[in-house]
DNA sequence: AGCCGGAGATAAACCGGTTTAGCTAGGGTC
DNA sequence: GACCCTAGCTAAACCGGTTTATCTCCGGCT
């Protein structure tokens, strides 16, 4: 079966008739060996097929050439869940270093893991989702002086850099669309509570629409749908909901439908988040390029592990575009 | 900001008082150390949080607590791909071992980098997906002894375990269903040419239906809405179509109805892997439980690096939920 | 008493790199 | 000619583990 032996650098030294050490400033291109002999020990690497290993090299503490992501998911709910993979995608598109992926079941589980990882050189750096109203990993992340971008969030957190959009920006846009098209009583299907980004726009949702009606989901079909039940059922059910994701959203679009409750003309849907889901039923979505929101977070990280200062960057504002699934109010 | 530094096996040795090499025996629990200074070093251990260093381990051959998996796609098209996630999620779900993930553009990147994770160590394992015809990386993972499982496939790939689902039965199960639903008419949306399932399912389809009309296709909804105008513009058009992935069937679908052709009284349409959208929009599917196929995967896989001789493992037959897209054959 | 064997431990080599201390030769300065 | 730099290189330590060779002690057998 003729199992290949790797070259190491050790053998360049060996072919290039030089020291390890010497291999190692060479490949490097740092400065104590003179032109010649770095160009002839370049030649023997190339010639060798030499890859360096990033194993031994993250042991005496330099680059462990991958980053991290750990989420946080019951795993058979993540399956359906386009904006993450979305997200890796552009994340990948920008990162020519692996990507260390790991789902875990809770929050204790992901700051182990973190520890871990940094203990282990094993990644360079991390991303941070889904963020908490008051969140250990950021605190985390600076006493550990691990590298780590927040991905969504609403900016500014510690000294980490952020890539973010203004949810609180989109929400409103959305109500005041929505109030624009005649619509009063406007409810909305939350996604969890404990998210950072749930609080954001449940505030700007309580400020641009006093009264409306809130009810909490957990971005499965089945919330969205028992969420859409419940508000239709109310005394003076809402003619217009918003859903924090687009699962929760066509679940609850089909739900009204089962009731005999016309989309769009009795109730407009809105989902957070588009999709091909919402593309092909066409459902009014709060767009954003979720591909290039991953792609940018990539690159944030990759300049902050290459030491540049952390920044707080903030994505363009989700845009709203409106298919069949919205339209005016129904006159009372 | 007190920085911790994380205790290593040298601190171990020291607080128990012996050798670093007793602390090693004693911690992998194996024979060279007494039981009182094996449970006295052990105690040390967890009293100092002690984590091993996995890239350490990693260096003299030993576990890399990893397993990679290198998807080829461009980026882009990656995010609609629910299947990739749903199989990573499924993966996930059976095992502790990160999952090393990295996207490439090519075939030939792939290899290299399979090639440099073996070299550094850097896995114990990966997963093979898109099996091609003639995949030149069933070899190479036998030369490298680079354990390793064929996701999907055919099944009886050299000497690497293998999980597959039988694609030529169910292919001839959905032309079967067709045929009693007075179909006689029927075409097929293929993915990707180059893939092993794609020609195994041709093979199926040309056998059940010998009059069929093939058009190849790429998995993305431009495919398969091009690929459904070309097949209505016919002259006998097909009164039913099967498409490769969710994405192109849904496309087609609503390709046919902004072309007057309604779904199903005119036209029948299977999609050949269920998904939250298939569901929603009522389309016929081919369903298999690919979280379960990932976590299927993922034992075989830990079974293979744990020195098991591999397998082979057939999954479940795909079932065919049949859902409003498909009814009996127009009379002509 | 003498010999053997094995258990229990240690020291040291090793994995493949990086990094630092130290050595040598050549050139410049006074 | 004595002195000092510095460029260019080597040897060796180090990172945090694993593994092997070796050493010591103790008990059992003849």
């Amino acid at each position: 079966m003729n199992v290949v032996k790797r070259p190491t650098i050790k053998d360049i030294a060996a072919g290039a008739g030089v020291s390890k050490g010497a291999v190692s400033l060479a490949l490097n291109g740092r400065a104590g060996v003179s032109e010649a002999t770095r160009s002839r020990v370049l030649e023997v690497a190339s010639s060798l097929g030499y890859r360096p290993s990033v194993t031994a090299r993250a042991l005496s503490s330099a680059s462990a050439d991958a980053v991290g992501l750990v989420l946080v998911r019951p795993p058979r709910a993540l399956g359906d869940e386009a904006f993450f993979f979305q997200l890796i995608a552009g994340i990948q598109s920008e990162m020519s270093s692996a990507l260390l992926l790991q789902v875990v079941s809770s929050r204790e589980d992901e700051i182990s893991l973190y520890r871990r990882w940094w203990a282990e050189h094993r990644v360079d750096g991390v991303f941070l989702v889904d963020l908490l109203v008051s969140d250990p990993r950021v605190e985390l992340m600076s006493s550990l002086g691990l590298p780590a971008v927040v991905v969504g969030g609403a900016g500014h957190h510690g000294e980490l850099a952020s890539v973010w959009a203004d949810d609180y920006a989109a929400m409103t846009s959305v109500v005041e669309h929505l109030k624009t098209s005649g619509h009063r009583r406007i409810a909305r299907v939350t996604g969890l509570p404990s998210l950072l980004h749930t609080v954001r726009r449940d505030a700007a949702f309580a400020a641009s629409c006093e009264d409306g009606v809130v009810v909490a989901g957990d971005y499965t079909a089945e919330a969205g749908a028992s969420a859409t039940r419940s508000l239709l059922a109310l005394e003076s059910p809402p003619t217009a909901i918003v859903y924090d994701n687009d699962v929760m959203a066509v679940a609850g679009a089909s739900a009204a439908a089962s009731l005999g409750v016309a989309v769009p003309s009795e109730l407009s849907v809105v989902a957070w988040d588009d999709s091909v889901l919402c593309q092909q039923l066409g459902l009014t979505a709060l767009s954003r390029d979720t591909f290039a929101f991953g792609a940018r977070a990539a690159r944030a990280l990759v300049s902050v592990i290459g030491g540049a200062s952390p920044t707080d960057e903030e994505d363009v504002l989700p845009e709203l575009v409106v298919r069949g699934s919205t339209g005016r109010a129904p006159v009372a």
